[in-house]
DNA sequence: TGTTTAATTTGGTCTGACCAAAACAGATTA
DNA sequence: TAATCTGTTTTGGTCAGACCAAATTAAACA
């Protein structure tokens, strides 16, 4: 029984036909594609743990080894969470994580040449965009939160490490404004990554002042609908960021 | 001497003691770590291939399980390039392949309850700053090639299946303005993810001549220097797109 | 020298085994 | 009865050795 077993199976995919154009064949992608498929579709809610891997084998009608490579590739694209020694978990998809699964590219991007300015000016486009955005439709509860954001900000003026949380606390709120789930997400992802460089910078009052300052005009110009300040004030702000990165790891870039 | 080598293998790694913090231990991690480290020091340079499995689990001291595991890691991360069998090529860090390594994850997010709106209002976002800053700074060859676009666009208006690739092309040379890679990156990630949702569209050569005169409206403003007429003729663009895929998909969202 | 053929390497898969941690069930105790 | 401890079973992580088919390389041949 056990003999015919691989057999069988690829028959089953032959007979499915999903992918009948000559390519290679791997008894492991087909079995990742079954339960991508099975999460997808909702068969396997969020939460629910995956059948032991003997089970998946016997079911599949493959060996173990081909069912914990998928598995493998499951937990690597993010569809599942598994932490080592437990059950694989059918993971809820979510914006935050569809990001981390990008940690090891990116992080690679960021060594090469100029690769730093190239994220840095996605971000300065995408907060740009945010700023004009808030001018022009944040609302009452949204304005808010960004000057409670902004007060806990000047309020930490001479604790470095808290105005560091504060300043990322203020960025967050803009980003929070269109209520769109993508944007908080992109901002984490923003956060991780330049935190390397962010991190090593020199942090004094005085400068933790002056980013307080940037932050109140980009507040002060959404707070007076006017898209053009709001999108300028912000655009100096990190401008003046970058030189300061830049000053910073001017022999690594 | 191998009986002594899963030994070893631990005593290096609790030595190197990167991660001694009691979590659990896996050696297919510590393999992956390894080889992610070399690739990303230039020890392994791109289009180089990995060593063979079998060597690398001897060298590692691991049974070649434990290196398989690594490899496919390192192959879902987009690190190596790891074509059915084929030796694993160290793949050059790459900014399209970056987001393919999402597409499993975005699928699953569309396929969420204003998951595609969520990431269509992204679009909507990045595509008016683009025209903003096209329309602020495009050089005379980013106007021409526009221009070109823009014409090879016109000219396919009767001819639908063309008509959608010259759209895509005027869209794409919208994100090369900037000379930012992540642009033409992001806009190859937009057009694979939403391709679906497109291409299931009606397709007529009067929609297609609205979209034209759309393209148009946002080419002249560019042409004029008006970041304001750029922004609001792009956003009248794909606000009219998102309706008629709202249109088309009415039952499914 | 170019082409065909045989030997070898190498990735993909299988089987069966072992270990340690986790899950479970049962006994023990408060 | 409820909480806690304990021993058994399950399960993931790893290993070893084997086989196959495709890919690579070496050898033989034309």
């Amino acid at each position: 029984m056990n003999s015919t077993g691989k057999l069988s199976i690829q028959k089953e995919t032959a007979a499915s036909g999903i992918k009948d154009t000559g390519d290679r064949h791997r008894a492991a992608d087909d079995v990742f594609r079954y339960f991508a498929a099975r999460i997808n579709s909702g068969d396997l809610k969020d939460g629910e743990a995956l059948p032991p891997e003997r089970e998946i084998a016997e079911t599949c009608h493959v060996s173990r080894t081909v069912v914990r490579e998928a598995v493998l590739a499951l937990s690597n694209k993010g569809l599942i969470e598994a932490r080592p020694g437990f059950r694989p978990v059918v993971r809820k998809a979510n914006y935050d994580t569809a990001f981390e699964t990008l940690d090891s590219v990116v992080s690679r991007l960021l060594l090469q040449d100029g690769g730093v300015k190239n994220l840095f000016d996605t971000r300065i486009m995408v907060e740009a965009s945010l700023a004009r955005q808030a001018a022009s439709s944040a609302q009452k509860d949204d304005l808010l939160t960004l000057r409670n954001a902004l007060d806990a900000n000047q309020d930490a003026i001479d604790d470095s490490e808290k105005f560091y949380e504060t300043d990322t606390a203020f960025h967050a709120a803009l980003y929070s404004i269109p209520g769109n789930p993508v944007f908080p997400a992109i901002h984490k992802a923003y956060t991780a990554w330049l935190s390397p460089q962010w991190s090593m910078m020199p942090r004094l009052p005085e400068r933790n002042r002056l980013n307080y300052y940037a932050h109140k005009a980009i507040f002060d110009a959404i707070l007076m609908r006017n898209q053009d300040a709001a999108e300028q004030a912000l655009r100096i702000h990190l401008a003046a960021a970058w030189t300061q990165i830049e000053k910073t790891f001017a022999d690594q870039m």
